[in-house]
RNA sequence: GUGGGUGUAGUUCAGUGGUAGAGCACCGGAUUGUGGUUCCGGGCGUCGUGGGUUCAAAUCCCAUCACCCACCCCA
């Protein structure tokens, strides 16, 4: 039996890591540039919560949740999102919070959706979210799209768009609905199968359609847009205004709908055109009902969350150089066995400079070890032989400039510091 | 969940019924105290896995697993 990952699972190897890294330090600045702190959530929690934040319906729910029961025949499910712990979370630890005092939190960490994997998707991957919470203005909202916008401009993904809409709220989505539907249903036949089915289900939902011919019927079809009620069309302009002021660029996309059920008002998506069918990098949008309906006070929040994977796929696309990481500063190479001793030794006077330092096997060739060096971008190499030994002054190369000096035993590890940045 | 494609050495792939191959990478040597070039040498790998057809299967058939693409949906 040959063990390899789950399906939709995959390792991330250290040789990839430094793209991690290159975009984990565009996050960390910004989350500090705008006071986020961290929270660490649980990676499972009671099926419910989804089930009851998510929506019953959607696709999450119904088909893509990872349940198990545990031996007290409790049923739990692998998170397939960050929102609703951070909410289940803020109700559990009473996190008060006001317009003057909002909770700016954000979390990063794996999900898990049963869906069929492909490029792009996985059934674990990594998500990095932001919530704002107790703050109802139209600024929440233009912060949150702003941080999203700012990381991914710093990370140079090349042409991203971001679509902003409006859902409206529990009030004027109620009534648009059924003017959607109406217009809809007057027009049924003419609608692809699909589409007729959807419009039932989740009418919003028809306008994703890509048929030609269905798109044809929907010129004229009534947008949330032209029907949001009068406090949500204010706000939606009031998040307009922001965001011109924090210079994001950003264009209105009536269709953007997001597949959760607990939107509401702002709505936005960060997109690219290249990545295939996996054009959504991110996104997000505010819930102003949710905490409350968890069973918190009526608590207005928003937030988007971001996919790891997505984002590095769109930068190798695009070619885009990630920062190599330099692992090792120094290594040391003994010419025989017999110096080992001697390397140890100057192996932990560099660490107590906090220089990294490995030392090679001897028994192996110079031009091996020299290999390994460009090969793992160390900087210098420290050369132990018998005139080493004797004159106690030590060949240190610098790899990357093919240039060597002598220096003396007792100035190694102050020759190195000033070498290195 | 639906439809299609692929699966051979570390990697990219060639090989379509008759003794498993190439480029790159890797290791060693030429150069026994110095690396990105050159030259020489080095590969038994359950041909994804299991079963079947056949004198004979990497090759044909079935199943299964994984990956890729599209749909669905999203990150």
């Amino acid at each position: 039996m040959k063990f390899q990952a789950p399906r939709g699972t995959y390792d991330i190897l250290p040789k990839e890591m430094n793209k991690w890294y290159y975009i984990e330090k565009i996050i960390k600045k910004y989350v500090k540039l705008f006071n986020y702190r961290e929270i660490r959530l649980p990676i499972f929690e009671y099926k419910d919560l989804f089930q009851r934040s998510v929506g019953d319906d959607s696709d999450i729910v119904e088909k893509e949740m990872y349940v198990f029961e545990d031996k007290n025949e409790r049923l739990f499910a692998l998170r397939p999102e960050g929102t609703a712990s951070v909410a289940r979370s803020y109700i559990e630890n009473s996190m008060i919070s006001s317009k003057r005092d909002p909770k700016k939190i954000f979390y990063y960490g794996p999900m898990f959706r049963y869906s069929r994997p492909q490029k792009g998707r996985y059934r674990q991957f990594y998500q990095f979210g932001i919530e704002y919470i107790g703050d109802e203005s139209a600024y929440a909202d233009a912060e949150i799209i702003t941080m999203g916008w700012k990381i991914l401009q710093e990370a140079q993904v090349p042409d991203v768009s971001l679509e902003i809409n409006s859902v409206g709220c529990k009030k004027c989505r109620k009534d648009y609905h059924k003017k959607l539907q109406e217009f809809l249903f007057a027009r049924e036949n003419k609608f692809c199968p699909n589409c007729q089915r959807r419009m039932k289900t989740n009418p919003l939902r028809v306008f994703d359609c890509k048929n030609y011919v269905c798109q044809e019927q929907l010129e004229n079809a009534p947008q949330m847009l032209d029907n949001l009620c009068e406090d949500c069309e204010k706000h939606f302009d009031e998040v307009q205004e922001n965001l011109k002021k924090l210079n994001v660029d950003y264009e209105i996309n009536p269709r953007i709908v997001r597949g959760l059920d607990y939107y509401t008002r702002t709505a936005f998506e960060y997109k690219i055109n290249y990545l295939g069918a996996q054009d959504a990098l991110g996104g997000g949008g505010r819930y102003d009902g949710l905490i409350e309906y968890l069973g918190g006070k009526n608590t207005p929040a928003v937030g988007l969350s971001m996919g790891m994977e997505r984002i590095i796929l769109a930068l190798e696309e695009a070619g885009v150089e990630f920062p190599q990481i330099n692992t090792l500063d120094v290594f040391i190479i003994p010419m025989d066995k017999k110096y080992d001793d001697k390397a140890i030794e100057i192996m932990n006077k560099l660490h107590d400079s906090e220089i990294s330092a490995q030392i090679a096997d001897a028994n192996t060739s110079m031009g091996s070890n020299f290999k390994f060096c460009d090969r793992n971008n160390v900087k210098f190499a420290i050369v132990i032989g018998e005139n080493e030994i004797k004159s106690e002054e030590y060949a240190v190369k610098n790899i990357s400039k093919h240039k060597q000096e002598s220096v003396h035993l007792d100035k190694l590890t102050d020759y190195i510091n000033s070498k290195i940045e």
